[in-house]
DNA sequence: TGAAAATTTGTGAATGCTCACATATAATTC
DNA sequence: GAATTATATGTGAGCATTCACAAATTTTCA
């Protein structure tokens, strides 16, 4: 036997005012007597009522929501911040992890389920402009989370291309002369800033780039990639591995190999994952600080919903390198000869 | 400009139909003729009409979403496959991640928002019972993940008080007599079960409970926490550790006393996480398959939600010993003097 | 072929709330 | 103390949908 819900009316009823009245106290409106507004609130605590908020929804044209939209390939280190900022400023989180089918159809959806904002995780360089994805989300305040340097999209990034620059820069530096490198997905537009980033940085310091796999982000997906690299018979001192996982990976292979970090080969990597710095040897990388990335985006959203005439922009963050012990001079390290 | 967005009366004008006809359509019911299905599909690809979600809701009081309620303690491993499933079955997903005062509020206002299911992750042992839980939560389908074995709120968990034994059976069984812990928070259930299995294994072995230091299962709990166990003069040979990240922080801290592991010191974990297998030396630990829990978990409460008959239970995995390179017989080891 | 059954379409009412406005009451001013 | 302003409360309408039923049309088959 399921009770039905109280209403705003039953609530009315009881505290003998208006349901209108009612209404305003729920809202913490003004013009309300503090007299009543007690009254009513006994009221709302005997009859237990709470706001049918699909209701306030349908009338209000707000859900107090903000929509975080991912495709599925791992959850990303961020999310973590994202939650807690966006809960912090009075707002519910969902998360959309989705296939790229469903891209288009979910930031339609958005609109009827009065989302405020969006946030936009691609995990593909998106080929549309910021006009395509404004008609896509029919007007609701969004951002995009990893963009090209300079786009027109409102987007928080890191600087992917300086973090590479950084990386490569740092193995060049150390006397390194052929660098590989185990790439992520070049579709993914972290991936390409980054191998770009790592071509670009060997042109400029006048080496050839070294031989270069795809690979995925994962711990596996370095592994297997490194083991490429080695029984490619490329002649190769220092690696540059788009991420930390997977640099994990890539050192597996390496030992298996039957050589050692840094002293045979060298690598730096990106992210600076917690277990970086514990990892043996500790990984030389590029931070990105995903608290303050998450924490950026959706401040930014949530500007964009409060304060309409925010203007779009784009936000970018450095990155910085850590050196570690995954890394070391040419001279120091033994000629690598074992293959 | 803000132009209207459609509804049904528009495509029912634009159809030439009733109104009815076109929420029939929407709903992909029956009684509707394949020739004005098609008409009213067109006429709502033309108006570019999406059903209002929040009419929709309010009407059917379903909202065809899931709730994860859990703890800001960081993001779950499980999270990521709970997502996939959820959406795969058609419901929406989302998170809430909260701290305890607001646990209360946030289970009550999961009803007034017409959430259909809710998978409660608790960070803390709860207190009440299921009449408890189930009263907060006003009639919505829920299900706990983590729980004391045997426990009446419907849940999913990993057998924690076996895998710990396993963990520490293992340790006996290398030979190891001094067995310290690393234990993660007791207020937490998987702390608390594990470090009472902890206890209770050594006890049955007729060997003594070494010392013991509570943690926060992060990596630098983990570091902290060994350095007190070094600094503190205790004999030991074999640690559990109760998760592989404070694994990680707590083999830097013996690292930096000139110990090795396992040569002086044999440490077990618990996960299993990815990066465990890569770590040097490979960490012996107790696998969660944490994608198979949320799995469950999302399939269980969709089993509450869609068949309201289905019986309350608890659904119990069995977690499994990998024994990889961080644990060694206590005689291959030598004995622990330096300090 | 015609009555019964099945299918297709339509109408009225309800859902629980907020907005815009109207009205009543109290406080302020000259 | 009447006129003005501010504050407190109430009323009507509407938001976009679905449910339950009624009406119209088509199909079935004795």
């Amino acid at each position: 036997m399921k009770t039905k819900r109280p209403t705003l009316y039953d609530v009315a009823r009881e505290a003998n005012v208006s349901y209108q009245t009612v209404s305003r106290v729920i809202n913490d409106k003004a013009h309300v007597s503090e007299e009543t507004r007690e009254r009513v609130q006994k009221a709302i605590k005997t009859l237990g009522f709470r706001p049918n908020r699909a209701a306030q929804i349908m009338q209000t044209e707000r859900s107090d929501t903000i929509e975080v939209v991912l495709f599925y390939s791992g959850f990303n280190l961020f999310l973590y911040e994202m939650a807690r900022i966006v809960q912090q400023l009075g707002y519910h989180f969902v998360i959309s992890a989705i296939t790229d089918a469903d891209f288009a159809r979910t930031l339609e959806s958005a609109a009827s389920r009065f989302v405020d904002g969006l946030i936009i995780v691609p995990d593909t360089r998106l080929r549309g402009g910021y006009e395509e994805l404004k008609a896509l989300t029919g007007g609701i305040p969004f951002i995009q989370v990893g963009a090209p340097l300079g786009a027109s999209v409102p987007s928080v990034i890191y600087d992917q291309v300086q973090g590479a620059r950084l990386a490569t820069q740092h193995l060049i530096d150390l006397g390194h002369q052929n660098i590989a490198e185990i790439s992520g997905p070049l579709r993914n537009q972290d991936g390409y800033d980054r191998h770009n980033s790592w071509m670009a940085t060997l042109r400029e310091a006048g080496l050839e780039a070294g031989i270069s796999i795809e690979s995925n982000f994962t711990i596996d997906g370095g592994y297997q990639a490194m083991r490429h690299l080695l029984e490619s018979g490329a002649e190769f001192t220092g690696v540059f591995i788009a991420n930390d996982s997977m640099a994990f990976g890539a050192h597996t292979a390496i030992r298996e190999y039957g050589l050692r970090v840094p002293d045979d080969i060298s690598i730096v990597s990106f992210d600076d994952i917690p277990e970086s710095a514990h990892f043996v040897p500790g990984l030389t990388t590029v931070r990105q600080d995903f608290n303050l990335l998450g924490r950026m985006a959706v401040e930014y959203v949530v500007d964009l919903i409060e304060n309409p005439n925010t203007a779009i922009h784009q936000r970018v963050l450095q990155p910085k390198l850590i050196i570690r012990e995954s890394t070391a001079a040419l001279t120091d390290q033994r000629v690598n000869l074992t293959r």
